[in-house]
RNA sequence: GGUCCCGUAGUUCAAUGGAUAGAAUAGAAGUUUCCUAAACUUUAGAUGCAAGUUCGAUUCUUGCCGGGACCA
């Protein structure tokens, strides 16, 4: 039990026994006493006040006594300070904390819950390589995967890969046409970066030939179009030469006028029809689509295996949406049966959300095909299938929000068993200074390039400081990646989940303040003092007075579980980031106030030996939740 | 048109309805015969606006202003 807790326990217990009311340890307001007070912990008195019609300075005197009475060993001094109790921990409970864990290698070892979590996360698509957005994704879901594991669940981790449609059938078609055979390995180019130049190759060549029919359309030549287009390209003119333009609603409806007639050329072009009819044949299986469909994945997973490896990500059970395509359609029968869906005049079958407060949402087209919505349908399914599981993580961004909100709801009204554990673990996007990254005007920050930036940038920062000379090579190049990696992680995890985050590529490579080297750097030096000792990792820990900062530090580190808890509940590695980095801080400012070998009594050597093995651990065991590494020496 | 999210120092981020809103960075001034100065110390600087609920609001409610996402 956390000494918060039992301080809340206590607490609770002396009010209940005091005036004779119900109160459970949870309903307490418990704080860290700021540090312009005398205290650790403190007690908000105020939420009593009006239940029990005392001022609060009384009610603090009254609790304070009774504390001090029935907890001699946990709390030595109370003071009331307006409507707050601030409580005095005993330094023996701390080092009591200290002497039970201090030689541990594992502090987190807290109980199974039995509960089974299912994790989906990275989802990348097969025609582009990870870039910056895809490494937030990664990071957190496998650091969310990490924390929830430490809370004592069963994780198993997933990935859907988006193999299939006409963004891979882009890559292919420009392939055919520009390659002229050439491979990743006969150009020396990563498979997914060689894939995706091609994708990017298909949209240029489309956007040529979109804005020839263009011309052409403006000249008045109708004729690439077929009737349909030609009427919609009539009337969209029309539409537009009644709209002024003078009102910003004019001007967004004009917007949204030249997007369509943009979609129909677009759509018009050759190179466009024939990744339509690609994508047709690759559905019929005819079989050299599918070979080279074969052939083209394959060097996209060789690409993404080398970067996977590289930042950490690994999954349990990989799923790939070519097999899980025409899932769902199933669920759209039972759905219809039991007249949760319908089907308009045309065909199409729908979901009415009205009541909700959302919209109709159409789960399969009046041609019989899916919807992506219809997949995910089948997808959830499959999963539970696969593993029942309590919960169900979704990482996504945040702009998908809606689309998961339908997802849950379809589900819980099609009254599937696994619908309500569903959770959209919904992430905000990372922007750049400039705005979104976008690929069509070039400002995606690609992952590979950036990590190998960063590893540069921890190379030359480390030959500046050159504490480890006697390094070999390969020793170097493993601290390199582990520096860079820490950075990057650190900074993308350290923000919450929620929010949007701006990664500016010049300020963000930082590796002073609140950052991961850092948090590796005090570690480093922890280790560095460990080593001196030259101790056998067993300490003899006396009881005596704590000094403040040997006080306040060991606060911190006694929260850890409850940390990880109130993180796995959140889903939250933030939080396990600002809390080892506060750590890392007290540590620092200890480091310079106190010698651990030059202690001033071999008792203290002995204590501070233990603590800084208890933060060195401590350290280490956070920041492996949030995924990131830490180094012996730096 | 509808739904949802976000506005905190110059900048990037914190703050279960609680005390004088914390950090980092950029700025100013310092610290190294002593365990790693990627560190430490000092200093200056912020809750978009207006109401409401409350003993107490960055947090909850409403309106406005500004930014973003999604749905049709």
């Amino acid at each position: 039990m956390s000494l918060a807790y039992k301080i809340k326990d206590a607490a609770a217990r002396a009010i209940k026994e005091l005036y004779t009311i119900e109160f459970r340890a949870d309903d307490i307001t418990l704080s860290e006493t700021k540090p312009e007070f005398e205290g650790d912990y403190t007690i908000v008195l105020f939420t009593l006040v009006k239940q029990l019609r005392k001022s609060p300075e009384l009610l603090g005197k009254e609790i304070g006594e009774q504390l001090l009475r029935t907890q001699p060993g946990l709390l030595t001094a109370y003071n009331v300070i307006k409507g707050f109790l601030n409580l005095s921990i005993a330094d023996t409970c701390f080092i009591n904390f200290l002497r039970e864990n201090s030689t541990k290698a594992i502090i987190g070892d807290m109980a199974s819950t039995g509960k089974k979590v299912m994790v989906e996360y990275s989802s990348p698509n097969t025609n582009k390589p990870i870039h910056l957005g895809h490494l937030r994704n990664n990071f957190l879901g496998w650091s969310v995967a990490q924390i929830l594991k430490a809370a004592g669940n069963d994780v198993i981790k997933t990935c859907i890969v988006n193999d299939r449609g006409i963004h891979i059938c882009k890559s292919m078609i420009a392939w055919e046409l520009f390659a002229h055979g050439a491979t990743p390995e006969s150009t020396g180019i990563k498979g997914d970066h060689f894939v995706g130049e091609y994708y990017v190759k298909c949209e240029g060549q489309i956007r040529q030939e979109a804005a020839e029919l263009s011309a052409r359309v403006d000249g008045g030549d109708y004729t690439a179009f077929s009737d349909e287009d030609q009427e919609k390209l009539r009337e969209l003119r029309d539409l537009s030469g009644s709209v002024t333009g003078a009102t910003d609603k004019d001007k967004e409806r004009l917007k949204k006028i030249e997007e369509d007639r943009k979609e129909v050329i677009r759509a018009a072009t050759p190179l466009m029809k024939r990744a339509q009819q690609m994508l047709v044949d690759w559905e019929a299986g005819k079989p050299e689509v599918i070979e080279l469909w074969k052939k083209m994945n394959g060097w996209v997973y060789e690409g993404f295996d080398v970067t996977y490896k590289r930042i950490g990500s690994d999954f349990d059970k990989m799923y790939y949406e070519s097999e899980t395509y025409l899932l769902g359609k199933q669920s759209v029968e039972e759905g219809l049966a039991k007249g949760i869906l319908f089907r308009k005049d045309d065909g199409s079958v729908w979901i009415d959300l009205t009541a909700e407060g959302l919209d109709e949402k159409l789960v399969l087209r009046r041609d019989g095909t899916s919807v992506y919505i219809t997949q995910d349908l089948g997808l959830a399914e499959e999963k539970y299938k696969a593993f029942p599981y309590d919960k169900s993580l979704y990482v996504i961004a945040d702009e998908q929000n809606y689309h998961m909100k339908v997802l849950k709801l379809i589900l819980q009204k099609l009254g599937m068993p696994y619908a309500d554990g569903i959770i959209h673990l919904s992430y905000g996007m990372v922007e750049l200074p400039s705005g979104r990254m976008k690929s069509r005007e070039g400002t995606v920050v690609d992952a590979d390039d950036l990590v190998n930036e960063m590893v540069n940038e921890a190379a030359k920062k480390t030959s500046e400081k050159s504490k480890v000379d006697e390094f070999s090579e390969g020793e170097l190049n493993e601290l390199y990646e582990t520096i860079a990696l820490g950075a990057l992680k650190f900074f993308l995890l350290k923000v919450d989940p929620k929010k949007r985050m701006v990664f500016n590529p010049e300020e963000s490579i930082d590796f002073h303040g609140f950052t991961g080297p850092f948090i590796q750097y005090t570690h480093a030096r922890l280790k560095s003092i460990l080593r001196k000792a030259e101790s056998n990792g067993q300490w003899t820990i006396s009881n005596g007075k704590l000094e403040p900062l040997e006080k306040e530090l060991l606060l911190l580190l006694e929260q850890y579980k409850d940390m990880v808890q109130s993180a796995a509940a959140d889903y939250n590695p933030a939080a396990i980031a600002n809390y080892i980095y506060s750590i890392a801080k007290v540590y620092n400012s200890f480091y310079t106030v106190h010698s651990v070998l030059k202690a001033e009594t071999e008792e203290k050597k002995q204590l501070r030996l233990a603590l800084c093995n208890l933060t060195a651990n401590i350290i280490k065991e956070g920041m492996s939740l949030l995924g990131i590494k830490v180094p012996e020496r730096m």
